[in-house]
DNA sequence: GATGAATGAGACTTCATTCAT
DNA sequence: CATGAATGAAGTCTCATTCAT
């Protein structure tokens, strides 16, 4: 990616993720980006198009995170314990760009619909290390679409406490709660 | 609400869940309302207005179905049970407006803080709930903040499930599930 | 006139003078004259026929007083100073319906053409005391044309030294001085 | 000013002088202006702001003609002469301006109140001469606000005329007239 | 590669007017 | 006489996109 499309990328994350993809405007982006309006469109075909490269390339940013560190680790719980920490870490770093993702996945029409698909590749890894946590007797039998989903759920609820508490919003204290509850569940056992 | 104001107000909700708040217009939400657009802006101060009533009617709604269901319980953890198989419910009876509420709730603008800060009197009531929960040792030694935010993050997991599980969508499974896993953790314990 | 139908004549030179004619709406004149919209309906055949009627009553008025007065007199010079004294002692006490006149005049369009005819009524009567004076040797030949025109003027100049200087805005000594330049000139004679 | 925005200038001024302002609309200036609607946007914030623009060039345009003329004088009541044939010739040559000028400087919104602010400029200037005259004695003691003031209900006096007399306007005339009463006045004297 | 003036479809909104009550 | 809900034509403005330079 050379330098002015890069620029244009990271001052469209921001943008959007300011004003939300509809409020955002091509002269919004041009100028946050430093360069003039026609040169959008020489970067990219259009301001969908944009959003596209954006969800795009966060995603994969994403599973390279997770697939990365999880190949070192042989232990399904192990595993799950690390996507959470990378999700927590995911969303302090990169925001915007959940922001950006968790606004435009909802929705029937074909672009989210594309959208989805593409986050499902995600939920499937997570689906995999479930399933290899349950044959491993690590992880109880349970339904893993709906565990992976939940998983993702984590992702929107992160946020929330990121944006109710945006001081002190600690990735690390975040994940650790998350992690045990999420093992342990919170019922009190004698 | 008289007659026409509600028709406005189902049209509203169908409209913008199927297009989403800024590619519906107000010529989709009068013609589907069988009005005038003038008739919209009789009223309805603006489009966002709608966006606004809408929300404030569905948490409205939300909020005293799970008032009053808990009023009767005496138990936190039977409590949290009614809340997850009520959030489950009423994402299947009213997806459409979820998906609305999903779509506007996140970003930094103003609008978006305002729903979200309509949003936090939701979730306080399931703080409370599990600080109860605490007090009577029903539930583990937790930080409410992030639990409760984890309850609300399973609306995005089980709209992430129907979405992508159309056709069969069972919200008593996936709240009997969900319930299971919440409260006892998912890992196998000798 | 009832006392329904002086109710909106009256908000509407009120709601004219505040906003102008075109920013002025029909629902602040019901508000301001405490009526339903469809009342104004009732009373006035459109929002136009009310500018009409108050133009027609506004000028009625003055050229009424002005006739009244000038009866009396049998010097033109002397019915030339009270023309001067009503003009500014008119705009005193309706300046609001001058603003509107004042908005209305300029312009080809037929609506205009309609009022500014009705002005030359009045201004008839100006340039026949003017010939008046000619004749009886008070008023010095002049194109009585032009001279009943600059009496015109002068309400102009009075309305804007009354915004410029709203405080202290006092109509008899506007009228003085006015009289004094316009009689004598304002060149120094030896 | 570039070709375009000239353009634009130039059919904004005929339009709102055929029209008045609010009946003007931006459909008629672009068509006018054989530019697309977009075109006007792209130059002019909003349809107020060319009202704006177009005002403030206009006065600007008059206060130079009349400094750069009077400038070159040393004499208060060449001064005067000067003025006055100046606002009789500018009438003549940009009467669509006065039109819109005249249209727009009543009534007590922001806007209006803005540019009556503009137009005190322009009186200052008449004061300042009248004042110098009264200083050099060759006008006779007088409250300058007042016969400033007057000098501009000139203005409107003179569009009267016009208007009255569509045909045969001669500004060189009117403006001998005119200045001859208000330097003589125009009683007679023995 | 980059620019920015120009475009025009289409959005939101206003508001005078109507009409059944 | 009076009301006010409903209308829809028409206006202002936005903005993604194009294209000649």
């Amino acid at each position: 990616m050379n330098s002015t499309k890069e620029r244009i990328f990271k001052a469209a994350i921001s943008t959007f993720s300011k004003s939300g993809f509809y409020k955002s405007t091509m002269d919004e982006i041009a100028e946050s980006a430093n360069v003039a309006k026609g040169t959008l469109y020489y970067h990219f075909k259009s301001k969908n198009e944009i959003l596209e490269f954006l969800i795009d390339e966060g995603l994969k940013v994403l599973k390279n995170e997770v697939s990365e560190k999880i190949d070192k680790l042989n232990n399904a719980v192990e595993k799950l314990r690390t996507v959470i920490f990378i999700q927590s870490d995911f969303l302090y770093k990169y925001g915007d760009f959940i922001t950006v993702l968790l606004s435009q996945i909802w929705g029937n029409n074909k672009v989210q619909d594309k959208f989805r698909e593409k986050l499902y590749d995600y939920l499937k890894i997570i689906e995999d290390i479930i399933k290899e946590g349950i044959s491993e007797k690590l992880i109880v039998e349970c339904d893993e679409k709906i565990v992976s989903s939940v998983f993702f759920g984590m992702i929107s609820s992160i946020l929330v406490l990121k944006l109710r508490n945006k001081e002190n919003f600690d990735p690390g204290y975040i994940a650790d709660n998350i992690l045990k509850y999420t093992l342990n569940g919170i019922q009190y056992v004698k």
